[in-house]
Parts: C-alpha cells; sequence; structure tokens
DNA sequence: TTGTATGCGTTATCAG
DNA sequence: CTGATAACGCATACAA
C-alpha cells in the first residue's frame, strides 16, 4: 500500500518537471501539514495561517502541483465544467457564441463541454442526458428546441441558462434577444428607403426566432400604413438555398417588390445569388437585407446590410450569469438592443 | 454509513424514474450480486455467467443506472474524453471538423472538450495543459502552430493526433492533407483555362499550409512552361480583407494578370469584392480560384470555384485515429485527397 | 486554526 | 466465475 505512493513519489522527484500525478498528499508532506489544510487554502476553505499558508504555496510551486478536477469533482460534487448545448457546432452564429462562452468561462476555472443538437428536440434531450452523466455543474442552452415544461424540469436538477426565450422559474436564467425589435428595424430601414412592396423570407417555422422577426416585419409595415401582403411572405429554412428559391418563386408567382428581407443573412445571400442568376441587380434593382450581420457579410456582394446578432456577446453574457447562478447571486445580463448596419445591399428606392 | 446508502436507495424508489445518484451499489444489491461483477459486466473486464448477466442487465434497467464518468475517471484512470484543440471556435473550417470529431466519437462513448488556440503556439500550449489538467485520454490537434519537437513532448504522456503535419513518433499520429497538390490543382485549372499570369495571394506565412500552397502553384506554373513572377504573389492572412487588400496593391501596382488564385476562400471572397470595387467583373474580365471549399463559397456571387478540404472528413478521421490509438491497434486513416470544385468564378480566358 | 476519519462511485487486485 | 477489499485524489464533517 504505501509501496506504492513510494514509488510514484520517486518517479515523481526523479522527473521534478514532469506534470505526472503531484497528489495534494504530496505536496502536504513537503510542507509538513495535513492534505486538509492543503484543501483549504486551495479552496479558501478556512482561515489558515498565513505561515502555513506561505509554506503550502512553495510546495504547490516548487512541485508544479495542480489539482485533479476529476477527484475534486467526485469528492466536491462540482466538476467546475459546464456543459453548453448549440444547435450546430459548424455555425458562424454558435461559432461566435461558443467563444463567447469560453472567453468567460476559462478565466474563471470552469471548462465548457460543447455538443450540438441539431435543431432537434429529441437530440438536445440526448444531449442534456449526456452533459448531466458527465456531472457538469450547470447547463447553457443556445436557442433550443425543447420545450418550456422540459426545460423547467432541468432547471431542477442543475442551473440552467438558456438563451432565444424568456421564461421564469427557480435556477433558470433567460437571455432573450429583441428578434422583433430587429424585425422592426430592418423593415423600417427599407421603408425610410422608399420601399413599400417588401417581401419578407421567413426563418424555420418551428423556430421562435423566425416568427418573432416575421412580427417585427408587420408591426413596421402598420406603423406606415403599408397593407400587409401575404402573397410577399415566402417561408424559409434559414440557409441560402432557401433565400434562392424565395426568388425564384417571387419571379415565378410575377409578384412585385422592390426590396427583400431575410430573416437571416444566409437566406439573404441566398437571395442575392438568385436574383444575379436572372440578372436583377443588388442593389440598383433591388435592396436586399438580412439579419444575424455574420462576420462575412460584410464581404458579401455587395456587402449586406443587416441586423447585427451580437452572438458573441450573448454567450459571453450567457456564460456569465451561469457563473452567478453558480454563485448564488441573482444573474444580472442584458443582452444588447438590435443594431441596424447598413451597407451597400439597400438604398433609396429610385424613380 | 449504511443509513447513508438506505436513505438514497429511498430517495430513487421514491422517484422512480429520476436520473439521480444511482450507483453501482444499488443495481448490485438489486441484482443479488456483488458491484465487481455488475462493473465485470459493464465493462466486458471478464466473463460473467450469462445468468447473472440477464439479472444484471434487467437491474440496470429498471433503475435506469448510467456510470459516472467522473468516478470512472478517478478509479479506472480513464476519462472517456479526448481533447481537441482547434484554432477558432467560430470558424467554418474548423467548425465542420469539430461536427466530424463528435460525430465519431459520441457513438464510441466518448466526449470531445473543445478548446481553442488561436493561432497562438502559447495559447495552444495553455489548452494542452488545461486539457491534460482534466485527465483527457488523448488529444487531437488540429493544425496548429506548436513545434514538432513540443508535439513529441506531449505524446509520451497520452496518445497524439495532429492534422496539418507530418510526423513520427511514438503514441503520435498525423494527418496531413496534401495542400501541394490542392495548390498544383487549383494553379492547374486556371492554365487549362488558358490563363498564363495568375496571381497568387497566400496564407498566413508561419503556417505550413500555406507554403505548400505556393509550392503547388509554382510547380503547376512550371510544369507548364510559365516562368514565376514574384510580383504576382501577394502576401495574405487567411481573411477577407486581405484579398481585397491584395486586389489594391495588384492593381495600383499595374501588374497584369487575368486570373488569381486565392490560398483559401475567404480571402477569394475578398479578392473578388475588391474586383468588383474596381469594376472589374468574376470571371468575365479575371477569374478566381480559392481553396476550401466552404459551404458557404457556392452561394458566393459568383459561386468560387475551389480546392476542397474535406474538413468534415478530417474531423472524423482524427477521432478515428485516436480511438485506434486508444485501443492500441495502429491507425490507418488516409486523408482523401484534393478535388478542385470547378464553378462560375473561373472560366476560359478569352480573346 | 489544524489534523483525523470518512466518503464520493468505480475499477482493480486478490483470494477463493 | 465471483466477492471482498483496497485504491483513485480530493473535500469535508468532526474532533481537538
Amino acid at each position: 500500500m504505501t509501496t506504492k505512493k513510494r514509488s510514484r513519489t520517486e518517479k515523481q522527484s526523479s522527473k521534478e518537471r514532469g506534470n505526472g500525478p503531484v497528489t495534494i498528499g504530496m505536496v502536504a508532506q513537503v510542507a509538513g501539514v495535513s492534505a486538509s489544510t492543503v484543501s483549504r487554502v486551495l479552496n479558501g476553505t478556512a482561515v489558515v495561517s498565513d505561515i502555513k499558508k506561505q509554506v503550502i504555496d512553495n510546495a504547490i510551486a516548487k512541485l508544479g502541483f495542480v489539482p485533479n478536477p476529476i477527484a475534486r469533482g467526485l469528492a466536491g460534487g462540482r466538476t467546475f465544467s459546464i456543459g453548453v448545448v448549440t444547435q450546430a457546432l459548424d455555425s458562424p452564429f454558435y461559432g461566435a457564441a461558443m467563444r463567447g462562452v469560453e472567453d468567460e468561462l476559462l478565466p474563471a476555472g470552469y471548462n465548457a463541454l460543447f455538443v450540438s443538437g441539431h435543431w432537434d428536440a429529441a437530440a438536445e434531450a440526448r444531449c442534456i442526458d449526456v452533459l448531466q452523466s458527465r456531472r457538469v455543474d450547470g447547463i447553457v442552452v443556445l436557442t433550443g428546441r425543447l420545450t418550456d415544461q422540459a426545460l423547467k424540469g432541468y432547471a431542477k436538477n442543475q442551473p440552467l441558462v438558456v438563451t432565444g426565450r424568456t421564461l421564469k422559474a427557480p435556477g433558470l436564467f433567460t437571455l432573450n434577444f429583441d428578434n422583433f425589435e430587429g424585425g422592426r428595424l430592418a423593415t423600417q430601414h427599407l421603408i425610410q428607403l422608399g420601399h413599400r412592396r417588401i417581401a419578407f423570407i421567413t426563418g424555420d417555422a418551428g423556430h421562435p426566432d423566425a416568427t418573432e422577426r416575421l412580427g417585427g416585419y408587420r408591426a413596421a409595415l402598420k406603423a406606415a400604413g403599408i397593407a400587409f401582403d401575404q402573397a410577399l411572405v415566402i417561408p424559409g429554412e434559414y440557409h441560402e438555398l432557401s433565400g434562392l428559391l424565395a426568388v425564384d418563386h417571387l419571379l415565378a408567382t410575377n409578384r412585385r417588390f422592390t426590396a427583400i428581407f431575410a430573416a437571416n443573412d444566409q437566406m439573404a445571400v441566398g437571395a442575392a445569388l438568385g436574383l444575379q442568376r436572372r440578372s436583377l441587380r443588388v442593389p440598383e434593382d433591388v435592396s436586399v437585407v438580412g439579419f444575424d450581420d455574420l462576420p462575412t457579410s460584410q464581404y458579401a456582394i455587395p456587402p449586406l446590410t443587416s441586423v447585427q446578432q451580437p452572438a458573441y456577446e450573448l454567450g459571453r453574457l450567457a456564460a456569465s450569469a451561469m457563473l452567478q447562478l453558480l454563485a448564488d447571486t441573482k444573474p444580472t445580463a442584458e443582452v444588447p438592443a438590435p443594431r441596424l448596419i447598413a451597407r451597400e445591399s439597400s438604398r433609396r428606392l429610385q424613380g
């Protein structure tokens, strides 16, 4: 029994700088104190005399000790890792959000476990199972498909932060971007440029985002006294092809329009391509506005006018809220208001 | 002592379906066997009588038992999680690769821990430290900046799979995409279209990829008997702005060229925008070819000709290789050969 | 303020 | 083939 321990100690001392299994017991021994005391200075769990603290810190530094999160998790019930359910690992939007999460979590000593739900409620549920089995300290769900009910249920087991939804429940914090206002802004922008026949390409029907943006579109029209025309609303699914097909449909059915507002940038880009294919120029013949303001949108041809979605900020805020939840303080994060970024794809209606 | 255990059992039976802390001991008790035996059927560590196996499986199902990876990690020395060092969480390329990794790992019962090195060797080293402290079973480095030496060192501590490099060492497996051939293909494509004055926008100088692609460019020129002209090679940094500036530079210095080959799609898109700004049409006036074949590239205006980088496949292969390394079998993954995807941004030189 | 004892949920090592 | 029992590395009541 002690044999094993001794052999490890020897191995360590021989390599000296290897980040091998230096245990808390080893620093305790070197510092001449008990393991408990070392643990205490490590976590600030209790007051330790300055003198011993000094000695322990030295021992830690000397041995290059780094606590084992695994053991920590087992013993303390916390893993210092938080699970993040995204919808797609490969997406400019979720990518930025993940970056925000990471930037916020790492400095706090937490790690993120990213998994993706592929826009599917069942898959998301599986993700959460995996995360729970990994004993994450909390879960962040980025714009999921799970029902409010399910979410509330999960929140009972561990802190939960959810974006893209507004919900009230214990242990649950939601962070919602104002999609309605975003939709309104974009439409209003086009109206102010003189457009009155504005087509709208919707997002995925099952998604709240999409209907909210549509709501903003309708509100802006109404405010300007423009009649809503259902024929100008084309269903899309948030990807480029949708935009392209929407334009085809619009043209095939002889709809008259001078501008297109797409519920996200990907569809806007697809629409622009569709227009170009039919020899319609953007923005000379048709103005196009997107939503999300993806990093690539400023290099689209022409650079795309869009509603900025603060994906990175959203990620940071969500993570920060989670940290606060974990610290038992009430989260105070607030999502930035939507902002319209005007570029070359939209311009004043001529004639 | 048994008190505690009993209380847990009660809690469990009362909630019945809760995924609370059902322990191996509890299923052992229900099945009327020892914990060791349960562990054995769980891991297939030893032969167990079919009859007991049955009983245990039933107990597991009945209690909804799910092994605790944390405890597993502590006891068995394995965490069933593998660390993945990417360079950017928000990048179409790494995004696809991450998806590939996830798709391969999850079914095998492993989890991925994604962290990003931001193209910085020091940051990458920190990432690896974090990963090691999390006791991951292995590390996958996607196209890093670490030195071969450092990599070999890490490979001593745990299995390592590295992409974007060719290296031989114990416990280390590398997976290299043929960037040279990709560069050659793209250039050859333009040459076959009749172009002879082909500008090249390089990638980030510190990156092997970039120089290999340049090598392919030169080789193709040479094979066609076209003299290499240093003035047509513009340094870039792999982002859109580089492409735009490169075109500005080319035009400002009065270089004559009929085609541009950019070392990645982002720069190609930037170049296309730069050309458009100067009223040069793609492909009528200038053909443009990119590298990577990002998903968005097929919707660029015009759709971009590009060399396909099998990012998703690369991720899968890397993960699969890691799994093989972990299973002590020699990895056999082979990266698909580069393929040119011809679209509308390149066409035969007129006149 | 500090040390001791014990438990976290599994796997691994031994006996049998 | 199976069951005790000892680690795994740390945190935490409890006692001192």
